[in-house]
DNA sequence: AAATTACTCAACCGCGGGACT
DNA sequence: CAGTCCCGCGGTTGAGTAATT
């Protein structure tokens, strides 16, 4: 038996006791107390790593709502092992959950710094910005609003602002971002967005004609509001709110910071050589 | 008080991309 | 180079709750 699976049952053995000795009101069912104790004992792991030995067993995994006891073992997992390589944290947890719902879980709920309850105005109006420049990139979006999470502001957006902008506004702009070529907009169908995260972030075979970095550039050397990019990627700007980025500082430098650590990591493996 | 409707948000799913073999 | 696996993203679903009838 190879030394994972060793951990895998004293790890689980460990979350056990932490969970019953941390709480007397823990709610944690016969049936999975006892699966626990099993697979703790010596017995119990020799016939699991056996099963494990001949053929890879994947156990039914749960589904539904976390329970407070899986949250404890996962979070006391991560917290000895960091993140990532999620299917082995699902397998060694011993929790019966896939990796992408640990992984979610974690990111959207126990990870440390989470913000919860009501978006301020200063984040709602943050949101609204920022999805008027990149569309659905709900990941992009979150990472400029700290404590807050993809899955959060892709909630917000549905339920609170999208049903602020009204709906023939909305057709608009939607109908403008069709017509432009080398838009950043990114289309409301279900499929993929036209651009790759990677692609908006720069695009690696067409840098110089990115809309970003030409607007960075631009912005960076001084820049004129009137720059030929407030024209020639127009849907990225309302009407309402010519050349948005000048006069929301916040957006302007998020974005410079943003591409500035894009260029110097696209150039640095070519200057290392 | 019960039934129905509306709303919220946690969690799941499918997909694309990158890493690895 | 092809196949496989894993990760992360965005879209969607559905359980739980609040509001309304």
């Amino acid at each position: 038996m190879n030394r994972n699976k060793l951990v895998t049952t004293s790890w689980m053995s460990f979350c056990l006791c932490s969970i019953i000795n941390s709480s007397n009101t823990c709610d944690i069912t016969p049936s999975e107390t006892t699966y626990f104790v099993t697979t703790s004992t010596s017995r119990g792991t020799n016939q699991i790593a056996s099963t494990m030995e001949t053929k890879k067993v994947r156990p039914k995994l749960k589904k539904g709502l976390w329970r407070p006891e899986e949250d404890l073992i996962l979070k006391k997992y991560i917290e000895i092992h960091g993140e990532g390589r999620w299917q082995t944290v699902s397998e060694m947890s011993g929790l019966m959950r896939g990796g992408r719902s640990c992984r979610l879980r974690w990111k959207n709920y126990l990870r440390p710094n989470i913000k919860r309850g009501e978006m301020s105005e200063q984040e709602k109006d943050l949101i609204i910005r920022l999805h008027k420049l990149l569309g659905n990139r709900w990941s992009l979006i979150a990472g400029r609003l700290p404590g807050r999470t993809d899955n959060d502001v892709k909630n917000y957006w549905n339920t609170h602002l999208n049903r602020e902008i009204p709906r023939d506004k909305r057709v608009q702009e939607n109908s403008r971002e069709l017509q432009v070529p080398g838009s950043l907009s990114i289309s409301n169908s279900k499929s993929r967005p036209i651009a790759t995260k990677t692609e908006v972030e720069i695009r690696g075979d067409d840098k110089e004609n990115s809309p970003i970095s030409s607007w960075t550039e631009d912005t960076k050397n001084n820049s004129h509001v009137e720059s030929t990019y407030s024209t020639q990627h127009a849907p990225l700007f309302s009407d309402d709110e010519p050349f948005l980025p000048i006069v929301d500082s916040i957006i302007f430098q998020a974005f410079v910071n943003y591409s500035d650590q894009v260029l110097r990591e696209d150039v640095q493996p070519f200057l290392l050589q």
